[in-house]
DNA sequence: CGTTCTAAGTGCATCATGCATTTAGTCCGC
DNA sequence: GCGGACTAAATGCATGATGCACTTAGAACG
């Protein structure tokens, strides 16, 4: 599927991953793919990690990996929390919208399992 | 919000809508926005709905309208209607996806009411 | 007629993205 | 110590989607 998934919620994901533990983007590509985010290149992850340190969300620091070359590793800021917090409630109108969708949708497709 | 909705989840906004009911460019954007779709502009919107037809999800004739020009009115095909079942899926991995998110998201931010 | 309203469509600039490529450092075997 | 393989991050370029403003066009109505 093309531009899967829909820019907006690539950033709050981020933010949750680094919220839980500071990584650098390999690292954080794992666990955007455990989240269920598949399909990011690191183009996009690593271009949307630069804006967000530019926009207060995220710092990063070099630090040597075991192994290969010093990584750009990321912590979130408090900025990044607040940012995280409005993103969350973002996504539950989102979902929301969602529900909306299969409460009129009575096709096949997997429906809602609740 | 800039950007909102995501782009992949218009398109079967409309196929829905279009299903439940034949209807012209504003009386969709109406559904849209009572599906919780705003900020959808005219533009996008009809777009999209050539694009759609392009690809043989929806028809489209001319009718007279009580008031004003003729309006071009849609009608969702078969290839539609397979389309909006895998996108009902599609839809369907994606709550998920925001479910995981919130599962491992703690903050406040209107955590999930079930 | 010409003004206003409804409905649809378009031109242009901008922004995000994917793909391919580049930079740069580390590790390893020889 | 040197070349190749690997890891990590970043960039150049072309493409595609979007928003905003503007345009087309017919209908209603005085």
């Amino acid at each position: 599927m093309p531009g899967w998934p829909p820019r907006d919620i690539l950033a709050p994901f981020i933010l949750l991953a680094v919220s839980l533990q500071r990584a650098h983007g390999y690292m954080i590509e794992d666990s955007l793919r455990a989240l269920g985010l598949f399909g990011i290149t690191m183009s996009t992850l690593y271009r949307t990690l630069r804006q967000m340190e530019k926009d207060g969300f995220l710092e990063s620091t070099w630090e040597p990996g075991p192994t290969g070359p010093a990584r750009r590793v990321y912590t979130i800021t408090d900025a990044g929390h607040a940012w995280l917090d409005s993103s969350a409630a973002m996504l539950n109108t989102y979902r929301a919208t969602i529900d909306r969708f299969f409460g009129l949708y009575g096709g096949p497709g997997d429906p809602p399992t609740r």
